[in-house]
DNA sequence: GATGAATGAGTCTTCATTCAT
DNA sequence: AATGAATGAAGACTCATTCAT
């Protein structure tokens, strides 16, 4: 076979990745094995490990590249005009969360968690949350910037803790959603 | 009377839980192997199984001990009279997940984010989770409870968003602290 | 099982070093495999890993112990009182040689070979392997030495190679032994 | 007229020759992979092996290829006239051995000895080292024969066994050289 | 009761070779 | 003719668990 198209490369890479999204939520970054992930991909094991390196590789590959489709979505959220409020920049948030989950057929709430676990041990991982996770704070704290206020830092902490939290529960109890998320913490604001 | 006292029992379940907890911490629940756990203990292979049945079982033991311990550290906050507010229940309880980490010189907060990858491919561990946070959730919902208002449903939602979210940033960022995140939930307040 | 005795320690590792040896003189170093060895040693995968942490180290053992039993035989020779004549000596020593060989079942002259080869990537190997021929060459100068005459050092040197290349031939072609081997260093100084 | 002429096909094959020594001379037979080798050919995997049928014929070509080199080298020493004497003819074997070496840019002697290694499992590579070592023998053996002395086939054994014990401790110690092997040899014979 | 050596299925990964383009 | 992506059968090694002593 002669050179394969960039393109076509870019096809395998995603095929291999979504085969791994599927395998990994469903049994766990560890128990999930390389030869489930082949199997799914429809691949051999050779194509496989051509792509990535190996599994810790494939690992940080499927944990980054869902943490940069999130990205994507969230990103016109965040510069609206004019700003939106907290309650509804968790809400949309929430919301495109839940999208970005619904539309391609496997929950990468649930992707999240594993790789919040694996980055513990995973240096190349942790770093590469700690800096998705920073600028996504940094990003939140733009929004959330008000003329005569402070510079939104403690706030963005907040709301990133209540997007987090949410994953966290929409993945462990099932039972939130969006619009329960902001309007708890109107209510919360309320007593305050 | 038994070989071994209730008491000496309980005390090497506790060694062991405590080898274990160290080694998930820096491993992560799977590539910490039941030989560490056995070494760091100071037991034997066969004591170990004597008190743990399986690796499953020790994981579940692990993880729902260390969410008592927890629950116990809190309840207090929890029945403060008079009710403590939003902000200051969500400082009280974030500087209390703290002090239970570094009273015991092992991080149960990474512990937990451990326990919620864990949770995924595991129905004990997730059926033991769900009642946990559900109970969690139904007492922060009490606490949150005013006269006049709602049920506090949605509010303790967004509690438990802002304590589950302020644990994940502590693992995995590492520059959060309480009263930063309970001026950052009044910040909030403010903007909104 | 309750602590093994060293004896039986000592044993199964001799078990497992013949069954190695066995291996790699039929398929060489690369090509015997540990299922190989495994099978023949009739352990268990996991109790022959007990013993030798990595293939790499059951080649270090394979090829250094066949060295040491070579250098026990080959002792009394070299002290022998009167010194014996170089002839003598050569003649003596391939002799020894070949009965290693012939008592243990392998022949350990084709594991030196093959130890030969996988020193030039193994460096640990190397190093052993060079320890030990710059002993025996010592004890050859020493054998050699004459009042009057010089160290015996290039002596040495010509008398390891006689050896070494007899080894080499044996291996090879198969067609030498030990008198025709003396006579023959013989025969050089004769022609010299 | 073919679509690449001869020399072309000639050269080529040389080129991945050289590719194939000095992968084996870095990582050994059987550690260095095809693909090192056709990297360091700067051709394809299809071109190499339209040059070479497998990787075992690759290792065979390679290793009697620099055998014969080393036969072209060491031809003229042989049919010296006068006949040379033994010491002479080791001295001068040994530097032609070096030389080889030394021109070409990997050591051909380290290659040899993953050639006798290989020989006990590849019987075709055993049966093209037996040839050349009898012929190279049966050479010695005249250039050894005296008129009213025996055949020297002994001698020529002997004389095969200091150069292979040559090369063997110039890969294995090098701290070898032909002249300290010319005088050892003459040594040996003065003690004898 | 306690020990820790032994088990062996299962994991990740490699690599000689082929063949569609 | 030439390319190099794809194959897939092995290979080395691990580790939860058991059970003879």
């Amino acid at each position: 076979m002669p050179k394969i198209s960039d393109e076509r490369r870019a096809a395998r890479r995603m095929q291999i990745l979504e085969a791994a999204w599927r395998c990994f939520q469903d049994k766990g970054l560890h128990a999930a094995t390389m030869d489930d992930i082949i199997r799914a991909s429809g691949l051999s094991a050779g194509a496989v490990y051509s792509y990535f390196r190996s599994k810790d590789a494939l690992i940080l590959a499927a944990v980054t590249t869902s943490l940069s489709g999130l990205r994507d979505l969230v990103a016109p959220i965040l510069s609206a005009e004019p700003p939106l409020p907290p309650t509804a920049l968790l809400g949309r948030i929430a919301a495109a969360i839940d999208g970005f989950t619904a539309r391609e057929g496997y929950d990468l709430r649930r992707i999240a968690l594993l790789g919040w676990s694996e980055a513990q041990r995973n240096p190349t991982l942790r770093l590469a949350m700690q800096g998705f996770y920073a600028a996504f704070r940094d990003r939140l704290a733009e929004a959330l910037r008000r003329p005569g206020a402070g510079d939104g830092r403690d706030a963005a902490a907040a709301l990133l803790a209540l997007i987090l939290g949410y994953v966290v529960q929409a993945a462990i109890m099932g039972d939130v959603d969006p619009d329960a998320m902001a309007s708890g913490l109107a209510g919360l604001a309320a007593v305050g």
